[in-house]
DNA sequence: TTAGGTGCAAATTGTTTGCAGAGAT
DNA sequence: ATCTCTGCAAACAATTTGCACCTAA
């Protein structure tokens, strides 16, 4: 199902609008730079979007791999440079986990932004936000002169209940 | 000057008496799974604490050729591997920032946990600590029915004086 | 004496780039 | 027609490993 974004008919923060926001974003930046629409890039970004919908971090041989199942023949350095173009549109977001690869997730969206807890176990990425936490990093820069330009926090945890985590761990061996 | 730790005379914390914790550390790892002692594995040790001292959070090459100035003909693969051993022995902690190299810094003591602001325009890297959003990590994970492993928090800032970041550089630079 | 350590060089891993042909506008 | 993009392969950068010789215990 194409994205049909229909801003004010759905709430906020729907996978469907943000889907629909970052399409644009991507569709100004090749505009405004003097750079081409192609197949390929259509189907990076639909791809990519999709995993996002699912918030999978997916590592760019997951992405590849994934792009060929639509596109035979689309080459690891082409999907490597779109990354890069996502990222500079303001349409993904890089993350480096302690895995060594490099992960991408949908950017957010304005102010909004979210922390990760990584499952130890099973590699599965939960998401979590807390306002609190961000004002005393504010606060630890002001402390010092400076000012925050990005911060990443990641936190490693194990799961209590180990059978909701093989669940996870299928889930998440399926993109690897 | 060599430590001497002398542990109840000297406040906790004291540089002096945590190296020699370290050492001790070291010196127990190495007795406990039949390693042996080596002049390499000395001259490592001291000179990895002596840069702990000004909180450097040295790379693999800086650390080499502080060690080369003290031993000449130590290899890379000798410092590298000697590194692993003091991180499995707790005496390091291995630290990834985004500059892509692998640093160390002397291990924390006990629950002793600190975070990192590093300066975008000099690189130089703080440290502080925050009880406060350590909790608040630990009620995520929580929430999620996860007990936290490890986290990693990193600050990326810039500094709002310049002049003063400028001998930040200058400090930061002779280990480059 | 012997198991473990060292130093070199080569292998790996993940990322980045040069270039000739293909494709978008 | 022109300028960008793609796919391949090669270059890089940082880390890791195999191996013959060396050394601590």
């Amino acid at each position: 199902m194409p994205d049909m974004g229909v801003p004010g008919y759905l709430p906020m923060g729907c996978a469907m609008t943000k889907n629909q926001s970052l399409r644009e974003r991507y569709a100004a930046h090749i505009r405004d730079n003097g750079m081409k629409q192609t197949r390929q890039r259509e189907v990076i970004l639909d791809t990519f979007l999709a995993t996002g919908r699912e918030r999978e971090h997916v590592s760019l041989d997951e992405l590849l791999s994934q792009v060929q199942e639509r596109m035979a023949g689309v080459g690891y350095a082409t999907v490597y440079r779109t990354m890069k173009l996502f990222v500079d549109a303001g349409v993904a977001h890089e993350r480096r986990f302690r895995d060594g690869q490099t992960r991408y997730e949908p950017a957010d969206l304005d102010d909004e932004h979210h922390d990760h807890i990584i499952c130890v176990d099973c590699g599965f990425i939960h998401e979590f936000e807390d306002a609190e936490i961000e004002r005393r990093q504010d606060a630890a820069a002001e402390s010092l002169g400076m000012r925050i330009v990005s911060h990443r926090l990641e936190i490693y945890a194990s799961c209590l209940s180990p059978e909701k985590c093989e669940h996870w761990e299928q889930r998440h061996k399926r993109n690897g």
